[in-house]
RNA sequence: CGGGAUGUAGCGCAGCUUGGUUAGCGCACCUCGUUUGGGACGAGGGGGUCGCCGGUUCGAAUCCGGCCAUCCCGACCA
């Protein structure tokens, strides 16, 4: 079937920049804010992040962390105190000198991130090796003044989580460092079915003021990487910086060893990135605000049947835990399969008078088989057996998606001899490099 | 900050070379009617300081100058 030329998006083989761009806009994930680099995320984007968010602060309550909440703004000497830390995060940093009606007498940073007032802070709670490990997490907004933004991949201003911790040595400082990266690692494949390698980033690549920056790198499907989470090892470079300190067990004061970690909004752009096709979004189950979209079949009192079974299939599958979604609208059953698969909906329901007189539903999936005219092929299956199996094939259909990106990654891997040549490779373009130095990578992927 | 492009209705565009007074088209939107198993159809309708400022001219979307903004490709970055 001929697309119309103002219809579904620019083929992602065409035009990449084109394809993300318009995918965006048009799934109604989210929208450009007044000022440059800024964005709205809308409703459908925001059901996204708070299904990361919730699934990702679920991992930190089990690895033994809490949530709190720092200030939005910084101390402009706070962040002097670290050299690196302000080298590397001066040029990007938006500056509060006016408040009040009145100039101020020492600027605010809008924080970038928050190692510095978080220091601060835990100067002031930590003073027996018995304070150690402290273990915090937040959920932010953060800005920085990017030279060049490009939306969820790299906004002026994105939501993200990041995890603050302080331990009394390095060993222990490390573990929770790496502990945590294999939890993001873990995220991206068990959730967002993305398969992640898993690096350490160069000295030149490392977070300002970190010792060592570890990254997960996931295969976009242009083929090029893109950073999706870190986690650092501070060393006691900001212990230092902000007297972070602790009496041990033989009564002498130590520097505390600190850790961060962050995961971003940007990871919405790496799931689209990583799934999307031709026709649009591709989301993961269990990212998909709506995971099943039932489409009734039929206008005025030919569709009330098929209407009302529509929402009590809903119902039932809500009952199950199944984020169902009944599509009432006032269009037609060809513009809703096309709308729903641009917003990458896992699976579709059809109910038509027939099928309810045969006490069928209709099941296509998002990805999957499809016919000679390029539609997707459809299962039959009555009411029943629909309910009862609609979990196990999201499940089915998260595992199709990771295979799938493995075997992406894969090939992409198979094409070339080493890590140099790979990290050449993928470092073209808008995608962050997958660096592992000038050496061939050592921490390789699971 | 380099290189490239674009600013005309919510979106996508034409018109500009060769100035002419109601500024057009498609989609979207509103009303009515008919439709509905892969992007429905007809009729009617609403929506514009043509990015901004200045200049030339009887007259500027159109010509000239300046500015601004946005997007794309690099450098920086979650």
């Amino acid at each position: 079937m001929a697309k119309k030329p103002d219809l579904g998006v620019t083929p992602l083989s065409e035009d990449v920049s084109a394809w993300y761009n318009e995918l965006v806009f048009k799934a109604e994930l989210a929208d450009r804010g007044p000022v440059k680099g800024t964005m709205v995320i809308r409703p459908y984007g925001f059901g996204v992040w708070e299904l990361i968010q919730s699934q990702l602060d679920r991992r930190f309550k089990d690895t033994g962390h809490v949530n709190a909440s720092f200030p939005l703004f910084i101390p402009m000497s706070y962040l002097e105190r670290e050299a690196e830390h302000v080298e590397g995060f001066s040029p990007e940093l938006a500056v509060v000198t006016h408040a009040g009606g009145k100039e101020l007498e020492e600027p605010l940073v809008v924080r970038p991130t928050s190692e510095t007032i978080i220091g601060e802070m835990y100067a002031k709670w930590i003073s027996s090796y018995r304070d150690l490990p402290l273990l915090i997490n937040q959920w932010a907004n953060v800005v920085r003044w990017e030279l060049r933004p490009r939306i969820f991949l790299r906004t002026t201003e994105f939501l993200w989580q990041e995890g603050h911790t302080a331990h009394a040595t390095e060993p222990q400082a490390m573990e929770e460092t790496l502990r945590m990266f294999d939890v993001y690692a873990e995220f991206a494949r068990n959730v967002a079915a993305i398969p992640m390698v898993k690096g350490e980033k160069t000295p030149g690549e490392r977070f300002a003021g970190a010792v060592r920056t570890y990254s997960i790198e996931g295969m976009m499907r242009d083929g090029k990487a893109l950073q999706s989470g870190t986690s650092h090892y501070l060393g006691t470079n900001f212990a230092r910086a902000f007297d972070m300190t602790y009496q041990d067990e033989n009564n002498e004061l130590q520097l505390c060893h600190t850790t961060s970690w962050g995961m971003s909004t940007r990871m919405i752009g790496a799931v689209i990135l990583a799934h999307g096709d031709d026709q649009g979004l591709v989301l993961p189950p269990r990212l998909a605000p709506i995971q099943i979209v039932i489409v009734p079949i039929g206008r005025g009192e030919q569709g009330d049947a098929p209407r009302a079974k529509a929402h009590e299939l809903a119902d039932q599958l809500k009952a199950a835990g199944v984020r169902a979604h009944v599509d009432d609208r006032d269009a037609s059953p060809g513009f809703k399969f096309n709308d729903w698969e641009l917003k990458g909906v896992p699976l579709r329901v059809e109910l038509g008078p027939r099928d309810l007189e045969a006490g069928q539903v209709l099941v296509a999936q998002r990805i999957g088989e499809v016919d000679d005219k390029g539609r997707a092929v459809k299962d039959t299956l009555s009411f029943e057996d629909f309910v009862a199996s609609a979990s196990d094939r999201l499940d089915a259909y998260h595992d199709q998606l990771l295979a799938r990106a493995e075997r992406f990654l894969a090939d992409n891997r198979a094409s070339v001899d080493d890590w140099d040549t790979f990290a050449a490779q993928v470092s073209t373009g808008f995608a962050d490099a997958l660096h592992c130095g000038e050496e061939p990578c050592e921490d390789d992927i699971k």
